[in-house]
DNA sequence: AGAATACCCGAGTAAATTTGTCAACATTGG
DNA sequence: CCAATGTTGACAAATTTACTCGGGTATTCT
């Protein structure tokens, strides 16, 4: 398995807030309930993700958590690196550390892992919470009115 | 970082193999110096690969490992599979458990990891360790004198 | 003002995983 | 036989994960 409950949870979260974005600020427990993720655990996975920048929130009594920008302005990439780090299969192909391995030139693993970070990063870079919430509108109920064009969407049950 | 050192040395492992294919059995001993790789770890990762079927080892003296198969016919996902295990992101993802998370109709998340399995997989399932051979021949013909300062950091760019 | 609500922050930690190391043994070639 | 090499299982340090806990601070409602 490839990302840790903090990818997980945080993108539950995410999605949770984009649901209500526009209507006032989140409590966490609202969200830890309903994604069903440890409250005090949620609590450590949003404070990273308000210190970049991708929510932001509001003290005191009725306040709780909003995002920062419009759902179709946060990319999924945008939480799961924030959360996770970089998702590259191995060290040599971060920019941070280009010489971390000594035959870089050389060694022909470096571009299956190139090939595998290029291709995660067309998915995640290329789905927005926005997308997320649209997937699910049509999933609750698909009569409704917009008809706009379907971009990734491809029918696929999402069982019950 | 997805992958730990068992799939990334692994793969080395094989890779090293492939180069060898023909030519009688390599001692885990070379493999080991050529890759870098620690050689009592290794034993305990080409033992998994053998138990795997994915190669085939000659003990005794002038003994090693030689590839199960040709080079044409192990993708880079049959080793990768083998030692990381399967290389979802997420439980829900994986076909032994489907119903490991309970609502899982209102799981938006659940379509974000199915698309990033399935882009992994277009990546691994279509390369063989032949075609890691291929590459490195042809690299090793372009630039094969000097050992230069090669920024990499383009490549990244591409991925957007 | 005072209480209730809710975010903020840092410590601690048990369990799992990773990344090896080591020793004894089995098999083969010369 | 002896040396080279694979086979196996046990052990373990280091790291990461996935939390829990407790106190503090800011804000709002009455
Ligand atoms: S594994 Fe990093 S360059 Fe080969
Ligand atoms: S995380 Fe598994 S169905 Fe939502």
């Amino acid at each position: 398995m490839i990302l840790s409950t903090k990818g997980r949870y945080g993108l539950k979260a995410m999605f949770e807030l984009g649901l209500h974005h526009g209507t006032g600020p989140v409590p966490l427990k609202v969200i830890a309930e309903k994604q069903r993720i440890p409250e005090n655990y949620l609590e450590q996975l949003i404070a990273i993700l308000r210190k970049a920048g991708l929510v932001r929130s509001v003290r005191g009594a009725q306040g709780g958590y909003m995002l920062m920008k419009q759902p179709e302005n946060i990319t999924v990439a945008d939480v799961l690196l924030t959360l996770e780090g970089p998702l590259a299969p191995s060290e040599c192909v971060l920019e941070s550390e280009s010489s971390s391995c000594d035959n870089a030139e050389k060694c022909i693993t470096r571009t299956v892992w190139e090939k595998i970070l290029i291709s995660i990063h067309d998915v995640i870079d290329g789905m927005t919470l926005q997308d997320m919430i649209d997937d699910h509108q049509k999933i609750n109920h698909t009569e409704e009115n917009d008809q706009q064009e379907n971009q990734n969407v491809k029918e696929q049950e999402m069982m019950l």
